[in-house]
Order: C-alpha cells, then structure tokens, then sequence
DNA sequence: CCTGTTGGTCAACGCTTGTTGGCAACTGTA
DNA sequence: TACAGTTGCCAACAAGCGTTGACCAACAGG
C-alpha cells in the first residue's frame, strides 16, 4: 500500500473536473463523460477510480467550511463575523454554490449538506446561544439566512442581490444572524 | 377559434402532472415520459400541446403569489403577516417548491423566479420602504430570508427547520422582514 | 528475461431521453 | 352520407447516458 501512488495526479485531475462540473451543473447534468472530457481522461477511469457517479459526488463533495473559534470574540459582532466569513468562503471557489445545486437536486446532497452544516455550524452555535439545547434550532435560522443569500446572489442571481457590496450585506445580514444567535427565544 | 376544446381536459392534466413532476424531481430528472404517464396519457401529446419540454415549463411555472395588500395594516405588522403568507402559500402545494428546485437548476426557472419576485414582491416593498429608490434591495434582502427558510425547510429539511411550527418561524423571521422592509439602511 | 501489477485507451453494451411522423378513431358540419 | 378537422396512440429515430470488459504500454521484482 504505497503512500502515493502514480495515479495520483489523474485521480486529483478528476475530482477537480468534477467539482467544477458539479457546481455548474448540478448533479443531473454534470456527465461522467464531460468530467473526463475536462480532465483529460477516459471516462472509464472515472468509474476504476470512484466506482460509479454517486462514489464520485460522494468524494468531490468533501467540504470544509473552515468556520473560525467565535469563542474568543466580542460577543456583539459574532453575527458580523460569520456572515463575513461565509461571504468570503463562497465568493473564493463554486464549491459551496456547487454543493448547493446538488443539494436542491438530489438526495445524497441535501444528506451531504445536512451533515457539513450540522457537523460545522451545529458547534459553533452551541458555545454561543444562550440555551445549548436550542442551539440546531438557532443553527438552522443562521443556515436560513445565509443560504439564502447565497441563492439568491449565487445562483438565481436576483439583481439586486448580486450588486450589493459584501460590506453592505455584512451591515445587514450580521445583526439578523446575531440576534438569531444570541437573542432570547420571542 | 373555439372558446373551449374538447382537449382542454387533456392540456389541463399534463400540466398538473408536469407542476407536480418539476416540484418533486427538477428539471432535468421531470421526463415528458414520466410526466404523460401520470396524465394517463400519450408522450407525443404533450409535443403537440406545448411544443417542447422548455415550453411545458413555462406554461407549468406561472405562478401568482397572491400577495396581499399591504398598506393598510398596522406598520409594524407587516413582517410578520408576509411571512406568515408566504408559509401558508408554501405549504399550500408543492408548486413554490418546485419553482424553487427548478430555479437552482435551470437558467429559464431563475429567469422565471427573478420576474416573478421582481413584479410580485417589489411592488409591495415600494409601498412600505422609507426611500422607493431602494425598494429593489429591500425585496432581494427580504427574498434571501423567506426563500433561505423555504429551502431550509422544504428542499433541504433541515430537520431543526421542519420541526418549527409555523408560528415559532413567524415570530422568529417576522422581526428580520419588518427590518428589511423599514428600517433605515445601515 | 520473464511475469505480474498498475495506468490508461478503445469500442461497445443496454438503456433512457426528447422528439417525430404516420395512422386510426372520433366529432361536427354541410 | 361525405368530408375536414381534431384527438389520440404507436413505433421509431438519433443522441446521450452510465457502465463494462477486452486490450495495450509501462514498469517492478525476481
């Protein structure tokens, strides 16, 4: 069991490919074939090296969110902070917008998709809130919020949405997520 | 040009097959096949109503949001009633929640869901919003909230989401609406 | 030098898709 | 009754899909 092997690069060339074809096209269009197209590559490696497509989702879907400790912060701009960092995170790569299309589209993504913001999110929430018990509650309002802008800047690409600054969304979506986060129950 | 055909009945069931076929499959995986063989019905026939798939899409997703009058309702309400509208419309039938999946999927469903935002719930924020000029940011802002919850909620499940009641998502979301709506930009 | 493993190509399979055109049955009109 | 238009079914098409297995080239160890 070599630590690297030579098919190394092709297998990496592939989960790029796939990445991005996931992304843009979510799960249905994105064609085992178009995916070897853009790595360079017979679409049957494709399935020698991730066994069929859903093996192959399954591994190009890997996703860190990299949320930062809020422990340490002021708790006042936890909000700010996080709206931030998810803006950031979704404007560096279509990763994120990839995995929201096959979220939307197929089962085994919106599973994926649960599970990253629970493993992620959930933790973060939990150090923050005032009850820890409510905390997959406030999780899941912060997931709301900020999934929905990324619909609607991202993907649906509502105008007005995407010609905001980041700046400006931060001003308005930060306290909406602090108050989420930290605000008693109404 | 005759006021009622006698395949009326025929135009009517495809497309309630096709509503229900885009809501719960997407796009891509909604096939005519599947779609005539609920209406009980001929593939071929649908060619013939409605063209092609792209126009049995179109004709399938005109939807009317049936949003209320606003203006005369206590000011500070407002939030809360447009949430608790869209809630009620969303869990009415499936159809928001296909517009949504097709949405994501599909560049005429975002074009679709663009236009129906634009004209259905910029008008109501024109109304209410200190400054009309920003009426368009006001909707995109009130949009990523409502629709993120509507994903949250019914495409995803979330499950901490699906287990709010309707009056908890109300109390919780209505405050951010009435924000978005009226507050002074930040 | 042989031999087995690994990385990669090629051609094909069975299937489903959107779409088309021909043909039978019915309906309304003259 | 005869005819034109409408409604519907059937069979087929080309294209694209995921997937498979046979085959070749390079390399490794003995």
């Amino acid at each position: 069991m070599p630590t690297s092997r030579r098919s190394d690069a092709t297998r990496a060339a592939i989960l790029e490919a796939a990445r991005e074809r996931f992304a843009s096209d979510g799960y249905e269009r994105a064609t085992i074939r178009a995916i070897a197209r853009d790595a360079d590559i017979d679409p049957s490696m494709v399935m020698r090296y991730y066994g069929n497509k859903e093996g192959l989702f399954a591994a190009a879907s890997e996703i860190e969110l990299g949320l930062p400790e809020l422990g340490s912060l002021p708790a006042q701009h936890i909000g700010a902070v996080l709206v931030g960092h998810f803006l950031e995170r979704w404007e560096r790569d279509e990763v994120l917008t990839g995995m929201l299309r096959v979220g939307v589209t197929n089962e085994a993504g919106a599973a994926r998709m649960q599970a990253i913001f629970a493993q992620q999110l959930g933790p973060v929430t939990r150090g923050v809130c005032p009850d820890p018990a409510e905390a997959p509650r406030r999780a899941a309002l912060v997931a709301s919020q900020i999934l929905g802008m990324a619909l609607t800047r991202y993907v649906l690409r509502l105008p007005p949405a995407v010609e905001m600054s980041t700046d400006e969304i931060v001003a308005w979506l930060g306290p909406t997520v602090q108050r989420y986060l930290t605000a008693e129950a109404p």
